[in-house]
RNA sequence: GCCGGGAUGGCGGAAUUUGGUAGACGCAAGGGACUUAAAAUCCCUCGUUCUUUAACGGACAUGCCGGUUCAAUUCCGGCUCCCGGCACCA
């Protein structure tokens, strides 16, 4: 083999362009549908990046040579603040920027060979990509599920942008190079409705069947459903202020309410009172505080007096009403009834304002003592001080005393989420713009779908962000005419959330090339749903509940037959280096260009494959490339020495002597084709590549060099590496076949049954569960035969010597148990 | 605090689906062969420990403590530590 892994490769990738093999066959039999997540375009990749496409593109190959129509292609999520950013220091166009690293990380990724049909490549800063943004931009419009509303919202001051609650982290900017502390601001911003879907979006998890469980449940801990009552407490003058509570059994117990300082009734229950000033203040510096210093559990929580009282409906006690930091406005009906005694949130504030505490519940053994208790009491127990209710179970007394509200009119039950509606306005340069416009006669107007897209200017200069849109500064842009009047009106000057682009671009490649619509439904939903899906776990409560909900309201405009998008989810583990994950951004990493010189891409990949079983964490170090480079080494060498045979005829597959050395090997063989196979199902390529380099070590064992089995098992070789190493299999492939066609266009053949065990096996011993000793035996001796040998074996009968055997157990094929016990007389001893 | 996941040799990891020979495969390490030498390659050893001339011998060993079982890394109960998510959600 005179040929370099480099010029193989190169060769290798052109072979599979010009051939076409990886295309998408526009009239799939068998389709599969590998997704990657697809990246945002950093330029230059590192061994993390090389994982996620590593393992789809093993996926893919593996689904290809066992005969299937896939579609494996590839996108960037173009849009976003780095090319702002980066536009911003380096006085470049944030679309050059993108387009430059596009073509890098574009390289790298050919370079590595991943199976994808560049042809459907999509990139969302196209205007080809994003006007379909602004159709279903209005389409939601239309439906009702993208509207307008004015509220505190997250404002990041570094990014000078509004985030939606995925992308706070702890309270900072989710984007790992900002991390800025987040603030309220009150603002008017588009939102889509996801909170029509929630109980969808949660039902649809028991439907995922192949996703990991640990997204389900965080999925499912994000929406936050939780049942209770809505019940109707009145201010003194007459004011209903409605609360939710899931602890109705405590509304005896309730000594304050507490309202959340950006709740609207905050703003107006003190006015023209002696409290106004008093109030006002504090929701003004309640508001000023970071939302970290608020909202953490740590921190101490504040309130003010408002000088209102509201009535309890149970017991038409007047219980003071306050403004209290730790009370959230986003969260039912931003207020509360306070039961101190049973919560430990509300324990803490009276104690802090003297608000007195009362007990409800007590634990059913003792009773409990206001001036004792440290914290609230919040068990189950039995109902005290609680009227009728008295001396009920308190889990009892939740149905209870919600049946008796209900029938008073007093209450109802409800059901409360803790996901929001999605705010997708940003107020950034580097994004789709919104296809809205503002007319001071006909209001809010969309574009007409024919005028789409709206395309986003280029010739901007300045894209220092000054807290709104830079597009409001750019006249061109802003000044339209009405298409309803025909008057001056203004466009809408923010961009979207660029989690819109990635909650339907993987549709857009099954249709890349639509003109006409953003995918045509008769090809789409061939594709649909997704069968295998690989990405990080970090998009677990972003990305990928917006994509679900997406793929719901399309299922409902008739668009898509399926209501999930994705059968098989695959979470990935991050790639650190020093503990530290690798990051483009913080230029921390292992360089995929650099790698690929050194060792080249079939090494690259079955080095990531081989690490760690794909969804653990791995810290990179350079050992782990040793071993699999030398293994390529040892299999080159195999065909430097001996041509492989690409069939085994019948006549010598019969002719295969019993407990011989080929026999033994064509067992070897189609145990490997099993194992490869099974784990390959199932994505654990760290075992599979394993067993091939266990049947290596069986092949390299293996004295004649010249045996049909030998042979033959060296052309079963290339095929089953092929998935794992696509470059030198093919190299070989080509080589040996004497066909024209890629390794890829074969079948992995299926494991010869018959030929899966050997014909006579090993059964350990053991005595009182320990092993104690071997015997080998043929498949086919009985029971009897094998207890009775097991019995006759030399160090068993040491073992067993003077005892008397109470049983002896036989697993087939597996193992023999004797137990023993001392015999009668020496058990007093 | 709540909700997940995890803990196996010097290291990455197998075996956990269905309880049945714990440590596959690889790395590192040690020894040897080849070589003027090195690299590469190949061969052997490799959980701990005790007895021993020697082990194809015994004991111990899958985070800790208990339990179920003929048999537990696997199942059950109780802890410890690590990682991730959420974090005043009423």
């Amino acid at each position: 083999m005179s040929e370099n892994f480099h010029d193989i490769e190169k060769k290798m990738q052109r072979f599979w362009d010009e051939r076409g093999i990886f295309k998408t066959n526009p009239n799939p039999k068998k389709k599969y549908f590998i997704l990657d997540m697809f990246p945002y375009p950093s330029g230059d990749l590192h061994i993390g990046h090389s994982r996620n496409y590593t393992i789809g593109d093993t996926v893919t190959r593996f689904k290809k040579i066992r005969g299937f129509d896939v579609l494996h292609t590839f996108g960037w999520d173009a849009f976003g603040l780095p090319a702002e950013n980066a536009a911003i220091i380096h006085k470049i166009h944030p679309e050059a920027w993108t387009k430059e690293n596009i073509e890098i990380s574009k390289k790298h990724l050919k370079e590595l060979g991943i199976a994808f049909d560049w042809d459907a490549e999509t990139t969302t800063c196209d205007p080809d990509f994003y006007r379909w943004n602004q159709y279903f931009f209005i389409k939601f419009y239309e439906r009702g599920l993208a509207y307008r509303k004015e509220s505190y919202v997250n404002w990041c001051p570094n990014c000078q942008t509004v985030l939606a609650n995925e992308q706070v982290k702890d309270g900072h900017c989710w984007r790992s190079t900002c991390g800025s502390a987040i603030e309220k601001r009150k603002l008017t911003q588009w939102y889509f409705k996801i909170t029509d879907y929630t109980q969808q979006l949660l039902d649809g998890l028991k439907e995922l069947k192949h996703w990991p469980e640990p997204v389900k449940i965080m999925q499912e801990n994000w929406i936050g459903r939780s049942e209770g009552v809505e019940v109707n407490f009145k201010l003194e003058d007459g004011t209903v202020v409605p609360i939710f509570t899931t602890r109705p059994d405590t509304l005896f117990g309730v000594t304050f309410m507490a309202l959340a300082p950006d709740a609207v009734l905050a703003e107006t229950i003190s006015k023209g009172t002696e409290y106004e000033k008093k109030v006002k203040d504090y929701i003004a510096e309640a508001l000023k505080k970071p939302e970290i210093e608020r909202a953490g559990t740590e921190t101490e929580k504040t309130g003010v007096f408002t000088g209102k009282y509201a009535i309890n409906p149970l017991n038409n006690e007047r219980i003071p009403v306050y403004i209290a930091d730790f009370v959230l406005a986003s969260y039912g009906t931003g207020m509360i009834m306070a039961v101190p005694g049973h919560d430990q949130r509300d324990f803490e504030f009276a104690n802090k304002y003297k608000i007195p505490i009362k007990v409800v519940i007590n634990p059913s053994e003792t009773k409990l003592k206001v001036d004792l208790m440290d914290k609230a009491y919040i068990d189950e127990g039995v109902m005290t001080n609680s009227g009728q209710f008295d001396g009920m179970n308190n889990i009892q007394g939740i149905e209870k005393v919600t049946d008796y509200l209900e029938s008073k009119g007093l209450g109802k039950r409800t059901v409360n989420y803790r996901l929001k509606d999605w705010l997708i306005s940003r107020q950034r340069y580097w994004g789709t713009p919104i296809p809205m416009i503002h007319c001071p006669k006909c209001g809010i107007v969309p574009v007409p779908l024919d005028d789409l897209p709206v395309l986003l200017p280029k010739n901007i200069t300045d894209y220092v962000p000054k807290g709104k849109s830079v597009l409001a500064g750019v006249p061109e842009f802003i000044n339209t005419t009405c298409p309803v009047c025909g008057g001056k009106a203004e466009r809408d000057p923010d961009t979207m959330d660029t989690f819109v682009d990635s909650s339907w671009y993987f549709l857009r490649y099954t249709d890349p090339k639509n003109d006409k619509m953003p995918f045509d439904p008769k090809r789409t939903n061939q594709w649909m749903p997704i069968d295998e899906y690989v990405g990080g776990i970090e998009h677990a409560t972003g990305h990928l509940i917006y994509f679900r909900f997406f793929t719901r309201v399309l299922h409902d405009m008739g668009m898509l037959k399926c209501s999930e998008p994705c059968d098989i989810l695959h979470t990935h583990g991050m790639v650190k280096l020093d503990g530290i994950t690798m990051s483009s951004s913080k230029r921390h990493g292992v360089w995929l260009g650099d790698f690929l010189k050194e060792h080249g891409a079939d090494v690259c990949k079955l080095a990531v494959l081989f690490a760690a079983p794909p969804e653990k964490e791995i810290d990179w170090t350079n050992e782990m490339v040793t071993g699999v480079s030398r293994f390529l080494s040892r299999i080159k060498a195999l065909y430097e020495n001996t041509t492989p045979n690409f069939d085994l005829p019948k006549s010598v597959i019969a002719n295969i002597t019993m407990q011989s050395p080929e026999q033994n090997l064509y067992i070897r063989l189609n145990q490997t084709i099993k194992k490869v196979i099974d784990d390959s199902e199932r994505i654990q390529y760290n075992t599979a590549i394993a067993a091939l380099m266990e049947f290596l070590n069986d092949l390299t064992g293996f004295e004649n060099k010249e045996n049909p089995v030998y042979k033959y098992s060296l052309g079963i070789m290339i095929r089953l590496l092929a998935p794992f190493a696509p470059h030198i299999s093919e190299y070989l492939w080509l080589k040996y076949s004497g066909k024209e066609h890629s390794v890829f266009e074969e079948t992995l053949p299926e494991p010869d049954t018959s030929a899966l065990s050997f014909t006579s096996i090993t059964i350990p011993i053991q005595i009182q569960g320990k092993l104690r000793s071997k015997i080998d035996v043929s498949v086919d001796t009985s029971e009897q035969d094998i207890k009775s040998q097991a019995l006759a074996d030399e160090k068993v009968k040491k073992w067993i010597e003077g005892k008397k055997i109470k049983q002896i157990i036989y697993v087939p094929n597996r193992l023999v148990n004797i137990v023993t016990s001392l015999p009668e007389n020496n058990i007093d001893k």
